[in-house]
DNA sequence: CGCTAGATTTGGATCGTTTTAAAAACCAGG
DNA sequence: CCTGGTTTTTAAAACGATCCAAATCTAGCG
């Protein structure tokens, strides 16, 4: 394959031209596949490519071109395997179409996702999907990405005033829509007192998946008491921590619709230290079903959320979008799947 | 900030150049902050910057200075969390850096590697940090990366000849010394009999665990049985189907150092299923400390790799060298801690 | 053999930035 | 006003690939 270039400089295309005595414009030519070139020519070229184990120059091209080759993303935090998985998927698909996908991470913080913007538009992406931090600010945010680079927000809703003349496509799961079926059928297991669990007032995800809790609820002619709607920390040990507010005071509830699948496994663990076994004497459901959900004991009932799947769509929205940039902007809500497992027993009375 | 480009070209330095009435020189100095020019100059030069809402084109002056302001990672499953903190991790670095990562993911397949490498390699990174996909080729990835790109292989050995003139970094968890740490301590609570669980024969992290497990059972003076060795697929699923195995005949272990994690997780489903009690009736450790080890029941004695940190190791590795390319090869092997949990209980009789 | 249509090939400018060597501007001292 | 030494600024040539218009080549035809 590659040669004799152990040390010498990089190989052009003006050295393969040189070897074969033609010029850079005809091995231009045959690189990017033009039936402009002769048969033979182009095999000569080729062969010669191959022997000097020549590599393309994309940032070249592009320069020259006006064109991009990658997808820039920018996810919150992604050691959170549903971000994980969604990247996978972005990648999947941004590999497919031939880009590259340039990957930064806001570690939930707005400044740094800022920062991560910043860099990653100088390298300069055709499009960028951003997964926003907790707090992060639609204005600060179109500032970072300019006007000219292609958006599409995952996910949560960014913040602040929304410029009007400033269009960003966008992909987020129907959390209300979810929350409302899992309410619905721990009711028509037959509990009258639910709870909504876990999560943080401030994320846009978890104002969704309450308002989701409140409305089925109310169909249901059920009251929600104020003492069931406990926050914490969407974590599993923060979730462990606060189980016990649930039973503090007033009409102690049978079930819970918890914010997601790690808050529900944690609760778990919390009612299990008081001696109340989950999926048998209280009834849970999670959002996510992230892959442990099916293989805990009980097994979890829980929203499928497909990260992957999400990951393909935001993709290509992006890449159609590049392909149409004056069409008009896509609000996109993807539905979740209720999978009903063993945590969401009927009550026990 | 970026005032009137809406739809205008992109702005460059000519523009401003223009607009201030001095050179693209003089503004290229402004931008890398150069102590040549003028204070007045470089404060008029910095107004009309952020007046024109300019963004440093990285791809162009890369190309220019002949330089790379990326690291390519290529993963073998980003969707398995240890890889998505390794990631993490990686990117913290290069952010860190002020550079940028370019992800790819090989799915396992040493194919998609190569497709994913030349795809990656024509956006001239800087260099790689690969963990290459079982049974991914040495020769194939050095003629797929080439000799000018600086290349570290994190977590697996790379198959096949190492061609000697080829060298590259490496950085590797030390499976035999944990694993042999593992064994050691069911030894000192007084288990005889330990079997060695789960992992497949071609994965060299596999090879390596079960060295350790068995020097270790051999520095007690203790016996392997060939029953006492069980293959089976790195899932949970996999690992639950053949937990009788370990009882089919002869002298049944009463404890089992588990190639990972999922494995031994799997493995406790399946001894619970066949009503042996796990961290009482029946000892394991896992390897990997993935969230979940801490909260299971019973919570499982592991060994720490520390994924992110590994990630950040790497990358610092990379960073390293790239600025000594000529450096002696580094083969680092980063140690694993022993987590001492409830699954390793000492045996009932 | 001249001429033309069609097939191939090519010189040179260009993308946006950096660099180098040299020019220009400035300043103080004579 | 000139000289020599600092600062500042700049023209023009890169980097590697592409594109356009124009040049060259080929074969066919009368």
């Amino acid at each position: 394959m590659h040669s004799n270039t152990p040390l010498g400089r990089k190989v052009t295309v003006r050295d393969i031209a040189a070897a074969c005595g033609v010029s850079r414009a005809t091995v231009s030519l045959v690189l990017r596949g033009s039936p402009l070139v002769n048969k033979d020519t182009r095999a000569r070229v080729e062969a010669e490519l191959r022997r000097q184990g020549y590599v393309y120059n994309r940032a070249a091209a592009n320069l020259r071109r006006r064109t991009s080759s990658s997808i820039a993303l920018v996810v919150n935090e992604l050691a959170n395997p549903f971000f994980a998985e969604f990247a996978a998927g972005v990648d999947d698909v941004v590999g497919e179409a031939g880009m590259v996908t340039l990957l930064g991470s806001s570690s939930e913080s707005p400044q740094r996702e800022q920062a991560v913007l910043g860099s990653l538009i100088e390298h300069g992406p055709g499009g960028i999907i951003l997964s926003p931090a907790e707090g992060s600010d639609a204005g600060q945010v179109l500032a970072a990405v300019g006007a000219r680079t292609p958006l599409l927000v995952f996910n949560r809703e960014l913040s602040g005033e929304q410029p009007e003349y400033a269009h960003w496509d966008s992909l987020a799961l129907d959390n209300q829509q979810g929350a409302r079926e899992a309410t619905a059928h721990l009711v028509a297991q037959g509990h009258r007192r639910i709870a909504f669990f876990g999560g943080h007032g401030g994320s846009s995800s978890c104002r969704q998946r309450r308002a989701g809790y409140r409305t089925a609820m109310q169909t249901a002619g059920l009251e929600v008491l104020p003492q069931w709607e406990v926050e914490c920390l969407p974590t599993r040990l923060d979730a462990a921590r606060c189980a016990e507010a649930l039973f503090a005071n007033g009409p102690v509830p049978t079930a819970a619709v918890c914010y997601n699948d790690a808050v529900a496994l944690g609760l778990m663990h919390g009612l299990a230290e008081r001696g109340l076994a989950p999926g048998r004497e209280f009834a849970l459901t999670g959002f996510d079903d992230i892959a442990e959900a099916a293989l805990t004991t009980p097994s979890l009932t829980t929203l499928a959320a497909a990260p992957r799947a999400r990951g393909r769509q935001a993709a290509q929205m992006l890449l159609e979008r590049l392909r149409a940039p004056e069409a008009e902007a896509r609000r996109i809500v993807a539905p979740v799947r209720l999978v009903i497992r063993a945590s969401s027993c009927a009550p026990l009375a």
